[in-house]
DNA sequence: TGCAAATACTTTGCATGCAAATTAATATAT
DNA sequence: ATATATTAATTTGCATGCAAAGTATTTGCA
């Protein structure tokens, strides 16, 4: 039955679809007491590695997508959290670097990890290192 | 260190995020051949299975949350892939029905799982069942 | 029997994800 | 040198994901 391959049950999409919409909802609580949302944290963990990044280079980092990062960067300089600077050297381009408030964010959020972690009870240490590398595959097939 | 864990190389979700996009992504030229969005196709897979589901069960199968399923529902019977019909018994609920049009297309559909398989170069049958059991414990964890 | 609580959906407001078009500036080729 | 291609961002339009509020209906219980 080739029809079997369009059941549910079977589909990897349909599982990383609902896992990734799991995940991000858990951390929704957390992170509203930052202030911040799901997009807006994998930003602020990207500078809290390296500041200073060109756009470009957050995108490439962060993997959010460059007209969704426009928006995104736009309220979190809002929040005061990052600057966007111009660059004199080319002027196509810009900088991205945390203020004051942003960096000191690194310290709300340092616990984000466990208390997420603390929500995995059927899911071990090992099997997550598993997982993640099961996951770089996928994009790495899906990047090319 | 403790800030290590708050490196996106280190986050589970941030893997999840970039996987769930990038295959979302890798349907949405198949999916566009027949007119409709990856949502519109997880609620086409789970009405080809099970026809004839009321809303709420289509939410539960699918995990696509009500509000959206409601305008999601809306747009696929705008483009007569299936009907709502009310249910004189419960006057709350509605029942979900495929068109003609609606099973016929599973004709065009049962190819698609092919094309994106094809894509996964480094990735066997073996590491696609285990990446699925690993994201049903994910699921599991995060839904209670 | 009558009314509060629970259900099944719908609506609304906000924040993306993504493709495509646009703008501004730099790099390249002839 | 100058037109052309490329690059970095932004803007626009559409389709969700999600929380919260709103609408009917139906249940359940005093």
């Amino acid at each position: 039955m080739q029809f079997d391959q369009l059941k549910l049950k079977n589909q990897l999409c349909h599982r990383l679809y609902m896992a990734s919409n799991s995940i991000v909802r858990a951390y929704r609580e957390p992170l509203s007491e930052l202030n911040i949302t799901y997009p807006q944290y994998v930003v602020m963990m990207a500078l809290w590695e390296q500041d200073d990044l060109t756009i470009a280079e957050l995108v490439q980092r962060t993997a959010i997508d460059g007209g969704a990062m426009t928006q995104i960067l736009k309220k979190m300089a809002d929040k005061s959290l990052l600057e966007i600077i111009k660059d004199d050297q080319d002027k196509r381009q810009r900088f991205v670097q945390l203020t004051q408030q942003g960096q000191s964010l690194k310290l709300k959020a340092v616990n984000i990890p466990d208390k997420i972690s603390c929500q995995f009870d059927n899911i071990n240490n090992e099997q997550t290192q598993q997982l993640m590398q099961l996951l770089d595959l996928v994009v790495k097939d899906l990047s090319d």
